[in-house]
DNA sequence: GTCTATAACCGGATAGAC
DNA sequence: GTCTATCCGGTTATAGAC
């Protein structure tokens, strides 16, 4: 992997990506930005006109992320063993390569909900087909019958809410323990795809 | 249900409850929570020296709600039924009650992960009740064996997380069906322990 | 205890030299 | 494109009258 040398608008995102995602967008600081990626605070503006303007490039690009990953996973699922290994597996590989995009989404989803919900709902993100394999599922009698939306919550809860609890969970519940985070992390997606098989499956599967 | 009249102090708090929920430290402003409570901003001063003092207490009065349900809950659960039941049902009970809390948190827990990490060391909180319950009924074979450590992450993800993500739950997977955020949220004991119990019992208990 | 006025500071944004 | 210097609005905090 050859690397290029960061020309300055990278390094801009770079820097800027790592204080809003710690600070959050009030708590942020240009002079902090511009510390990090190792230059002049005018050149922030030069590059992006705002504060706002930066802050909204970077979170969008984020937000993507997670659109386009669980976009992927609902295209392509054909029953629900397959779609509960892909989304698990995906989910969890993409926050622990880009564990900011959680603090950052929550982060922000309070200060401006409307506009978060409005980039959900201009993508193409679609969980009706999920919904189908659901309901499919139920109808061979494979599953318990559960209800579509919670099923979808707890899929999304068991897999994101580790990474916004890292610091409680790193420093209290795993405290005295010989785990790392990073280990718990690991074992995460087999403990989550094995937990919920064994609350959906009629049949023991394993 | 009488109500004495609000003192200036009890109205500084809950303004200011209300205001750092609503826009996070950094977002608040001293303005926005003296028109909140309807008072002159140096009152503010006044009754609590500064802003950061103001939100350290408001702070530490939300999280000590959590702490002391969930060590009541840890304190008194005899097995692994009543506990879940307890638990789910008094967690999300008092996030219903008081919604703000889980937006506080982890809009803090960035910003300064060792003081709430802290906090909870020096709570009597202790999980190590819940972990001797489940080592015994795993003895029992009456659930699978199940790592504790997951298992507490499980059951805390399941029932925090939909009030983080109350927007995109509301805007955006809800939204086209007749069923509002608060009908979700008063299906979600129910459904969370079913799932749990499923996943977690070797017979099928319901 | 409560108010008005103001001090002191900070941070985003711009102007202009190089 | 990059830097230095500066402006200007907004925010916390204090002083002091009532």
């Amino acid at each position: 992997m050859v690397k290029t040398p960061e020309n300055t608008e990278e390094k801009i995102i770079r820097a800027a990506r790592k204080v809003f995602i710690q600070k959050g967008m009030d708590g942020a600081r240009m002079q902090g930005i511009a510390d990090e990626a190792g230059i002049n605070k005018s050149l922030l503006h030069y590059y992006f006109r705002s504060k706002d303007k930066l802050f909204s490039r970077v979170f969008s690009e984020a937000f993507n992320d997670i659109i386009e990953m669980s976009d992927s996973v609902f295209a392509v699922a054909e029953d629900i063993d397959s779609l509960l290994d892909e989304f698990v597996k995906r989910y969890i590989g993409l926050l622990r390569e880009k564990p900011f995009i959680t603090n950052f989404i929550i982060h922000e989803i309070n200060r401006n909900p409307g506009c978060l919900v409005g980039q959900m709902q201009n993508s193409k993100l679609d969980p009706s087909r999920l919904m189908k394999i659901l309901a499919d599922e139920k109808n061979n009698a494979r599953i318990r019958p559960v209800d579509p939306y919670h099923f979808i919550v707890n899929m999304v809860s068991l897999c994101v809410f580790p990474f916004l609890a890292k610091p409680i969970i790193q420093g209290f519940l795993l405290d005295g323990t010989n785990i790392s985070f990073d280990e718990f992390i690991e074992q995460r997606p087999e403990q989550i795809i094995s937990f919920v098989k064994n609350a959906l499956f009629i049949k023991n599967t394993d």
